[in-house]
DNA sequence: GAATGTGAACTCCTTCACAGCA
DNA sequence: TGCTGTGAAGGAGTTCACATTC
């Protein structure tokens, strides 16, 4: 799954992943009548340190005022830019279980941006249900899909087992982007992007900084080591 | 939200986030019957190098055998020793919106490790509420549960508005990790481990990769950069 | 004076190249 | 010979220090 490339235009893939975060603080600014705002309010806002902000925006061209800050308005508006979500972006979901019918109805997406238009599964007997305002749709009708309401993001929520075909199927209809929550390695196309969220893996992590004494591994030549104590946490 | 520290005993962060992919997949590989593997082999079920992955388990002492390659079964309790899947972990989810209740049924944490034992909402007429085979419980349930249940990791599911203060309950409750998928940055004690899952960035990403002409950023100085134009993948 | 923008140092991660062993 | 384990090299990302500009 690698943290593989990602970059465009010079803007390295660690940064883009902080843009939404900034563009999400400076519309809750900009909603609390906020109009200008520091590298130190923001980064705080944001979670970051002032100069990774400052270094991240630099990416961007410059666009504060040395000695006062940012202009909201105008700071998000290059930033929805950048990040392309000048658009409403169509969106479909694959896979109609628990965590699709969740999705589907998950208002985050539609504050930034993205329109859920379609949610599909391949489950005849799941077909034809109604999910919110959709109506769940069979695969055999990602070509048009795509064709018809230009979706260009997928959303994968399948079991692991069917993800994979969920994937092909997508790729063939000319989906390129998707985003999948089954926690199985995809293969694809190089010209088609795939980020994964996984859950289970987000809980090991935590229940590892958790752990009490996990640090001794019987090693087969008995060296065991100290190591660095530090523990993650988030701003 | 900064990929912060996170390190211990000398597994490098980044190790650790991959770790529970190594797990799985060798898991998978188990329930097939394959008893050996070598590290192309797992690497590629796991969607990265070889390299990669050798380097990765190295930080875990030497459990392979050269020439010949890793038994599954002996990887695997060294994997969920080191990640201390050696036990369940109790969880409890806070917010049962959609997202909520679609954590609470979503199998994977089951099959992980992870036991969802409580459902909370701050919300008094979701109380009481019956959620699967559990029932809302008040926020003030909290101390409690922690006590009796052993509860140390706590999902968030909440609005982003009451992602704080449902934050602040929990580690008053003295729950030290939290697994969030609220779009904003959580004020924690150092002693608390925060990961944030951001739906919506994802998105914000894969928008991003997809977008043709992001490229130039009117920039008050009127420069404009070519960029690499390199497009992420996933394995 | 105050806060931005950025080269340089530093730290962390990945990849390479190959030594070491069955 | 085949595959692991790892030092060294190479990249990427973050932080520092400070010049720059309003």
């Amino acid at each position: 799954m690698t943290m593989h490339p990602l970059e465009r235009r010079d803007i390295p893939a660690a940064t883009v992943t902080r843009l939404p975060i900034y563009l999400r603080s400076l519309q809750d600014l900009a909603s609390r009548g906020v109009t200008g705002v520091s590298s130190d309010e923001l980064a705080a806002a944001a979670g970051v340190r002032s100069t990774q902000l400052r270094k991240d925006l630099s990416h961007l061209g410059s666009h504060g005022v040395r000695g006062v800050g940012y202009d909201v308005g105008h700071l998000t508006a290059q930033l929805a830019h950048a990040l392309g979500v000048t658009r409403i972006w169509p969106v479909a979901i694959v896979g109609m279980g628990n965590l699709g019918r969740a999705l589907a109805a998950y208002s985050g997406f539609a504050t930034e941006g993205f329109d859920v238009v379609a949610v599909l599964d391949r489950d005849p007997t799941i077909v034809g249900e109604r999910v919110g305002e959709l109506t769940v749709l069979p695969m055999t009708a990602l070509p048009r899909l795509v064709e018809e309401r230009g979706i260009a993001i997928g959303v994968l929520a399948t079991s692991p087992s069917g993800a994979q075909e969920a994937t092909d199927a997508l790729v063939a209809a000319g989906v390129e982007a998707i985003l999948t929550f089954a926690p199985v390695a995809l293969t694809v196309p190089p010209t088609v992007s795939v980020r994964r969220v996984d859950l289970a893996t987000e809980l090991h992590v935590l229940a590892f900084l958790r752990q009490p004494d996990a640090g001794v591994i019987p090693s087969s030549r008995g060296t065991t080591r100290a190591g660095s104590t530090k523990v993650g946490r988030a701003g």
